[in-house]
DNA sequence: CGGGCGTTTGAATCAAATCAATTGGAGTGG
DNA sequence: CCACTCCAATTGATTTGATTCAAACGCCCG
């Protein structure tokens, strides 16, 4: 599943041990959207209270930065949203995260000194160049945000994880459902959002082809999932998330209907 | 440091219209192994000095840790070949990433303090524990330390990326080419190779089925790519790696056989 | 208004999944 | 040692979900 959320670490309070009930296996994630808010929010204030910044504005299909660039800082995403574009030396690319507000970008070039990736907004937004130097020096005097930082690494590659399960394991219609709901879980609104991009892009990021986006998202709107805003095939309303998540549930197991409920 | 040779316009255009110009922009791995035997080797070493550690032989089967359990420490892999599991809350579950010596295990429960997966020994293998108050302290101490770690959180999450593109953008026989491949890039030996998992694990990782899995092994046999052992199917050489990497590129563009050497 | 692009939808095709049968080792126990 | 089971792996036949090919539509913008 693609939704992922964090625990309050933002004091200094060291890691209370909570031992996990051995009956579910997973921590519930519902009912943290405030939680989150709460994180993004704290990592901001942190950063911009304890860091030297530059803020960048950036407009649709400006790079951050762009594989092969000299990494030198990290950049904090305050508003809009990104994406990750892999690149391999034959040719083929791929979307292979998003980013929202409160997500770091640049951590792609900490191991060779130098970007792998180019890093493109998607619509008018605000980043936070924080020099890479500097961020350690101040972890290193600072745990919390050597914790902070860690953290969100961590989380990332959670989201890559939960991509590739994703990829792997559903089916075209599922895939873009389970898509909508990530999304919907980390945009701003969770009920209406629009997506900056097109099918194809979309296509690219969840592995199939534009045609097949196109299709799913027309089942979905027929099954009354979703509902295309009046004008434009971008914007679209999400009637209800949980139906969405059920929804997946269906096309992995058709008889996981009652399941689905605890 | 690399040029870059497109120009920075805005959208990405779609896949596989254009037959590959860009070669030079991701730096070549190849040529490496020797670099990349002393970061492990450097990393073996500076841990050991720095850190108080505990040993832990595990068998196969054996985990490392598992999901919902308490993270304390982090673990370095000393020997032996570790896979991760992740599971969604639904039951499906997908072998995410594969560990070998020198790599860390242990980033996914960084965020929520509690890991998210579970990791398994492939084989006999020894990890070093490292409490992880413990490491992050002497990572604020030491600069070294904390780049050492962070760069490897970096290349984690770079693998991860190019698992997401294997699966994304190459057909089920390219994918078990590149696999193999990448198993022979990290695994001690790169021309004999003993895959510690079933066909159904291989699929399952790479996203396809068993049978798939099953037929492209035989189609790399059958073309003289790869051969198995006199006994078992389990071991296999490797001819030419870079013939592996040839077929790979062949899948993908048919006519790009004489632009694959430089 | 018209051109260009992104999107939708249908029909045909194809790659991979599914279904099914067989082989081959590894391990067990008589 | 052989007969036996059990499970992994291979291979073939068939089905299916997604891609490809193709044609239309809608929207934005000069």
């Amino acid at each position: 599943m693609l939704t992922r959320t964090t625990s309050p670490t933002s004091t200094t309070s060291t890691s209370h041990s909570k031992p996990a009930p051995q009956g579910q296996r997973m921590p519930a994630r519902h009912l943290q959207r405030p939680l989150v808010a709460q994180t993004i929010a704290d990592t901001l204030r942190m950063v911009e209270r304890k860091l030297p910044l530059s803020r960048r504005v950036l407009h649709a299909g400006d790079a951050v930065y762009r594989a092969g660039d000299a990494m030198r800082s990290l950049y904090l995403v305050n508003s809009g949203i990104f994406k990750t574009i892999s690149l391999a030396a034959d040719g083929r690319e791929q979307v292979v995260s998003l980013h929202f507000k409160g997500d770091w970008l640049g951590f792609d070039g900490i191991a060779d000194a130098q970007h792998a990736c180019d890093v493109v907004a998607m619509d008018v937004g605000e980043v936070w160049c924080v020099g890479y130097a500097a961020l350690m020096q101040a972890c290193a005097e600072d745990l919390s945000l050597m914790a902070l930082l860690n953290g969100a690494m961590s989380r990332q590659l959670g989201f890559s994880r939960d991509s590739l399960l994703s990829v792997c394991t559903l089916p075209a219609d599922a895939r873009v459902a389970e898509f909508l709901r990530y999304w919907a879980d980390r945009g701003l609104r969770n009920d209406q959002i629009s997506l900056p991009m097109t099918r194809a892009e979309i296509g690219n990021h969840l592995g199939m082809k534009l045609e097949t986006v196109s299709r799913a998202l027309s089942r979905l709107a027929r099954e009354g999932l979703i509902s295309f805003a009046t004008l434009g095939r971008r914007d679209l309303q999400i009637q209800d998330v949980a139906a969405l998540a059920a929804f997946v549930q269906r096309a992995i197991n058709p008889l996981a209907a009652a399941v689905a409920l605890h």
